[in-house]
RNA sequence: CGGAGCGUGGUGUAACGGCUAACAUUCCUGUUUUGGGAACAGGCGACUCCGGGUUCGAAUCCCGGCGCUCCGACCA
């Protein structure tokens, strides 16, 4: 895309009611507008970044056998009263509203009991499953208090899925097969290293349940980290009982603040329980499915890439969920006009490039790349063009190399 | 939901109860410039969040509302 055609443009200050990092970033550079306390729409920037994170995120949910769906955010409060969850006193963060003929509706924090009601309609018998079934889903979500900028919002894209199994072993290694593939997703969208793996309260059908918290001071969880074996325990279900449970010591682990970035739970049987959802096993008997749900958050992800990675000049993003591959810099005229070539060879290449066209000069040209961070950046000046070549910069480690136009266009 | 703070051009800030609300930046015009947010000149842009009140006079003081941020509680 030629930068010149962007409608955003990047600012030197961000708004003085944002305090968080990730926020005055993604503002600054263009990727998120906020439109009321933990409402923020998505900008052209922010709306590609999004959906490589989502891509990352589909990738493993198909890879381990998950359907994708699209349920809808209405909801009627019939269901919800089978499973206990329409009273404001059992839910304190329902958005509610109502139809011209008074009636209630609810706007979905979360999809377990929709869902399992609709695959009440398909699952009948043991040969039926096991069956995986995901989505990307707009939340709402009414906070008593939205904040960190895009960390805790009231609305948000959520990818959640939900797993319905025949018995607590199948359950279990699919619990087992999620936990991997979250780990790989954490560690594709470059939050590997700091993100663990974290017990935490598993609620009446398990023992515990498992977070993945990326260490940032901008986390509002509190966990304590074993680095060697590389998981954690959530300060509130910290005791003597869990550590035993888990073979660890308590100087062995030390105390970090932390984003939950995805949560997999047990929810053995419920939820299908509550409607009703069994099947026919082998020898002719009812047996009520074992659930599980499985939730990341992909503006959150965004959010703690924007924390974590980025530096003094702005974000930083790892090539697999960047929104675009290379930002080429054109500096002067007869620059521009070769660069215009390369950008259009490297576009019919498939290359994701922004090609920085404007007629501005090079310091604030390098100075909005380094803020967007787009992870390779390329510049085409006269003096490149001297040697017939283009510079190539690492936004991340910031080294940078000559190449000659013909091998860099061959390579890419 | 409890506590604290804050609402002034698009953005960031200033202005003792007293002149035409100032400065920077952004944006527009022109000249000059062209490898790290350039320089000069000119220009556009604000009923000072909303509604009341006090006062000869309110951005400024008082009351109410709305909004935003932070701390805490909450986060199935």
């Amino acid at each position: 895309m030629k930068q010149s055609l962007l409608f955003t443009k990047t600012r030197k200050d961000a708004p003085k009611d944002e305090v968080s990092k990730n926020a005055e970033l993604l503002i600054r550079a263009g990727f998120i507008h906020k439109d009321m306390a933990g409402v923020y729409s998505l900008l052209p920037l922010g709306l590609k970044t999004m959906n490589r994170i989502v891509e990352v995120i589909r990738k493993e949910m198909n890879a381990i056998g998950g359907q994708e769906v699209e349920l809808t955010a209405l909801q009627s409060k019939e269901i919800w009263e089978k499973s206990g969850r329409w009273d404001d006193k059992t839910v304190d963060n329902w958005f509610k509203t109502k139809l011209k003929n008074d009636t209630e509706l609810g706007l979905a924090f979360t999809h377990e009991e929709p869902l399992t009601k609709l695959m009440t309609e398909y699952l009948r018998s043991f040969r039926d499953f096991p069956v995986y079934v995901y989505q990307f889903q707009t939340k709402f979500r009414n906070e008593t208090r939205a904040k960190s900028g895009i960390m805790r919002g009231r609305e948000f894209l959520m990818k959640d899925l939900y797993s319905f199994s025949r018995d607590e072993k199948e359950h279990g290694e699919f619990y087992e097969k999620v936990k991997e593939a979250y780990l790989n997703i954490f560690s594709e969208v470059g939050l590997g290293e700091k993100t663990f793996t974290t017990f935490a309260s598993g609620g009446s059908f398990s023992k515990y349940s498992h977070e993945f918290q990326t260490l940032t001071e901008a986390g509002e969880d509190m966990i304590y980290v074993h680095e060697a074996k590389k998981i954690a325990i959530n300060k509130e279900v910290l005791n003597d009982e869990v550590l035993n449970d888990l073979g660890l010591k308590r100087d062995e682990l030390v105390e970090k603040k932390a984003v939950e970035v995805g949560n997999i739970f047990s929810l053995g049987t419920r939820f299908s329980d509550a409607f009703d959802l069994k099947y026919v096993d082998e020898k002719g008997e009812k047996k009520s499915a074992v659930m599980g749900s499985y939730g990341i958050g992909p503006g959150r992800v965004m959010g703690t890439i924007a924390e974590v990675l980025s530096d003094e000049k702005g974000l930083v993003w790892p090539a697999s969920v960047a929104p675009f591959d290379m930002h080429l810099i054109a500096l002067g005229e007869s620059a521009t006009a070769k660069a215009l070539e390369i950008y259009t060879d490297l576009s019919k290449k498939g290359v994701e490039v922004l090609f920085d066209d404007r007629d501005a000069r090079a310091g604030e040209k390098f100075a909005d790349s380094d803020l967007i961070g787009i992870p390779t950046r390329i510049v085409v000046s006269d003096k490149t063009l001297a040697e017939e070549s283009v510079e190539i910069k690492d936004r991340k480690t910031g080294e940078t190399s000559m190449k000659k136009i013909s091998e860099f266009l061959n390579e890419n």
